[in-house]
DNA sequence: TAATCACTGGGCAATCTGTCCAGCACAGTG
DNA sequence: CACTGTGCTGGACAGATTGCCCAGTGATTA
């Protein structure tokens, strides 16, 4: 399962430029088209690339408030809860966790005002017993996965890639 | 800025069929090509998809280990502490939040053993005070903005598209 | 040594993209 | 009510890309 030095320069070749197409990627690596195409085949059929689906960003869709809330949930209603929190469109991820709360969900919401329903809403359900919530304000780091590529992919990807 | 029903219908098929190209796309949503093209232009200059990034799988790159740690900072350090974290490969992503802990990031580790190392290296940094650290066990809701998207587009995209 | 595997370099038909254009419907404005 | 801007349709075109196949090569393995 590991990768390589060019699978890593791909991946990162297609994080930075999503919309290249396989004849591109073959330029700009290097190499043969074919390679690029097995290549490719290969990390998602690995489930290193899950997909290519769009990065939508909430705040643009008039949702720019981003909170994370802890949950604490009573004994064994768990999978109630999770099948409670998936129907919710503002619960945009949720964790089981270990330590003093048992899950850990990010929210998004129109507003801070907002928020209130939002977690209402989340809250309002019998097998939650507390949630504290932490406000984003600001996201230094977005998700990101290149340093991580780099890092597996043995490398040091020199710069801007091509 | 809002987003009118076939911009959700479109995202939400790109989110599933990410490959699909403008044409195809087109003819799945019974509009013509140049309105596809149209849309899309706009919600990319809109900021409402900020790419195509593929979707990388930390555990499938041999970092089967996700943690959130929420970390206190020294009083001023703030700025040096997100310049810290930027460099750890590991650090998914960082939030600076309300409430108790003053950021909040995604870490991920090669093995509970491993993440103590990056614990270590996120933490061995002067103006990080104390970090409490949650792993993740189970990630019932992965990140996902489908709902997101079809309750802002007023929608109510009948099932699987098509 | 034979076999396997990954990569190269090339070719081909089918498809798609980028780009234009004219026509049409609709909403807002004067 | 006529005018105008905007968004969508349907079509056209050349050029680029894709999916697929093949032969040759070098390296690694049985």
């Amino acid at each position: 399962m590991a990768i390589d030095h060019l699978d890593g320069r791909l991946i990162v070749l297609l994080a930075r430029e999503p919309r290249i197409g396989v004849l591109e990627a073959s330029r700009r690596l290097g190499v043969a088209r074919g390679t690029v195409q097995a290549r490719m085949d290969r990390l998602q059929s690995n489930g290193v690339i899950r997909g290519f689906g769009p990065d939508v960003d909430p705040a643009a869709l008039g949702y720019p408030v981003t909170a994370f809330a802890t949950l604490e949930i009573k004994q064994g209603q768990g999978a109630d809860v999770r099948a409670h929190l998936a129907t919710v469109a503002e619960v945009l991820e949720l964790h089981t966790i270990t330590g003093h709360g048992d899950m850990l969900c990010r929210l998004v919401a129109r507003s801070n005002a907002d928020l209130q329903r939002v977690i209402d809403r989340v809250v309002g359900f019998d097998g939650i017993v507390r949630a504290s919530t932490a406000i984003v304000m600001e996201n230094p780091v977005p998700l990101r996965f290149i340093p991580l590529v780099e890092q597996a992919s043995g490398d040091a990807v020199v710069g801007s890639d091509r």
